[in-house]
DNA sequence: CGTAATCTTGAGTCCAATCAACCAATGTGG
DNA sequence: CCACATTGGTTGATTGGACTCAAGATTACG
């Protein structure tokens, strides 16, 4: 189904029924892709975009000692770059997290589409730019947060962000990370990150176990973090 | 002139001469900012798009105790986000640090000239998906490196961008940074920031005076940062 | 059910932050 | 044209957050 795109555009823009068609229609050919694989390895040209309908996935990048960069996480619904062809090559990777559902499109399909529809050529680009703007918090959380806060502000972000797609019914969702990723993902040791849930834990504010996350409230974690959800870019704005 | 964005964009597209035509008449309606001041400041809803024609901009966004996080620079061809107006209001500030010359481009001239050439279209594309990959590049220097590899890193990726849109010649140029604004974009304090630099100086890497910087051995600094440069998508590819 | 991966905890170390001066350069106004 | 203020750069001493190393507990999984 498309349907996981079309719930995520359509909290920016109102799509038409026709335009729905043409997303479900869009996801018609899918595979699919196990945890641990590659979908995209730096280097690669790729020339269909992929979509992410169940599973999770993860962009990182690999420092020549080994040492890895998680630089953004992909939760249905979500695009990998819908103008990466424009690129010649991949300058990082795309990996998946847990057994995952892809859809490939044709990089020509996309283009029909954003021809067609005005408001899905709108919807896809606000996706895009709220993907840069994810990194640029990302970036200020490894630049300018402690490891407490760092952790605090993932959080956050990742029960919005499920929130919006379905995949969050209550305080608690499914997150597929080791701590060792979760380490990677914020520039921490998994050692460090697990000192830090354990005081996350101790203080009340979460429970984490068996990759199923519940914060136990909400607004007091995004007070703790200083988090601002303005950069999601929201529907109600 | 719309020369510089000429110049950036035809080191990834061939531009005609109608093209090269079309950018001069794009920035014939410039102003000056002078250093200090904000050219677009979080929460605004901007209707235009920004293109920097002299000076350096730098975007960056605070947090509520005041800390500072640098998530970009910009230097004389670059645009802020062509598509900015997608996005209800900007989560981020951008900030002029020398005296800059400005064009503001109506975004229906930016539309317009993306619908009429596909060449520029393509290329501003381009551009923006170098913003992107340059952003992820910072989260892993910000994530993965100490501060020595980090600041070598950072000088390698100027280096190479000044040079590109010629405004190196030679190794050395300027740097309008304070140490302070260097900390900021690395996530380090100003006095770490000197402690490095000295170290690079004594290590005969750099000479650091008066904002011009001098790279002594780019080759060799860019083995010590583990500098590749493909996440810039030059040309040449 | 056994092996590997992940999580957990402790002890010691180190990189970078903090705190605190002091110096150099720049600029301004009397 | 000089006194003084301000900003940015430099250096030292100390502190602290996160890393490293290491071992044991738990969980996942073939």
């Amino acid at each position: 189904m498309g349907n996981v795109l079309a719930r995520k555009l359509s909290g920016f823009a109102e799509l038409s029924a026709e335009d729905h068609a043409r997303l479900d229609q869009l996801c018609a050919r899918t595979f699919e892709v196990p945890a641990g694989d590659n979908l995209i390895t730096e280097g690669d040209r790729p020339s269909n975009v992929f979509l992410l309908l169940e599973g999770w996935g993860y962009r990182y990048k690999l420092l020549e000692d080994g040492r890895r960069q998680i630089v953004a996480f992909l939760i249905p619904g979500d695009l990998c770059d819908i103008h990466i062809f424009i690129l010649k090559r991949m300058d990082h990777s795309i990996g998946i997290l847990c057994d995952a559902k892809v859809a490939a499109l044709p990089k020509e399909a996309i283009i029909e589409l954003m021809e067609q529809s005005p408001a899905l050529n709108r919807a896809l680009w606000w996706a895009t730019l709220v993907d840069e703007a994810v990194l640029r918090e990302w970036l200020v959380n490894a630049g300018q947060r402690d490891a407490y806060h760092r952790v605090a502000h993932l959080f956050c972000e990742m029960s919005v962000r499920m929130q919006r797609v379905g995949l969050a019914g209550g305080p608690s969702f499914h997150v597929p990370l080791t701590q060792e990723e979760l380490g990677d993902t914020m520039g921490l040791t998994p050692v460090h990150v697990n000192r830090t849930l354990k005081r996350m834990r101790s203080e009340g504010l979460i429970t984490l176990r068996g990759k199923q996350l519940e914060i136990h409230d909400v607004g007091r974690l995004m007070e703790i973090a200083g988090f601002n959800p303005n950069y999601l870019h929201l529907a109600g704005e």
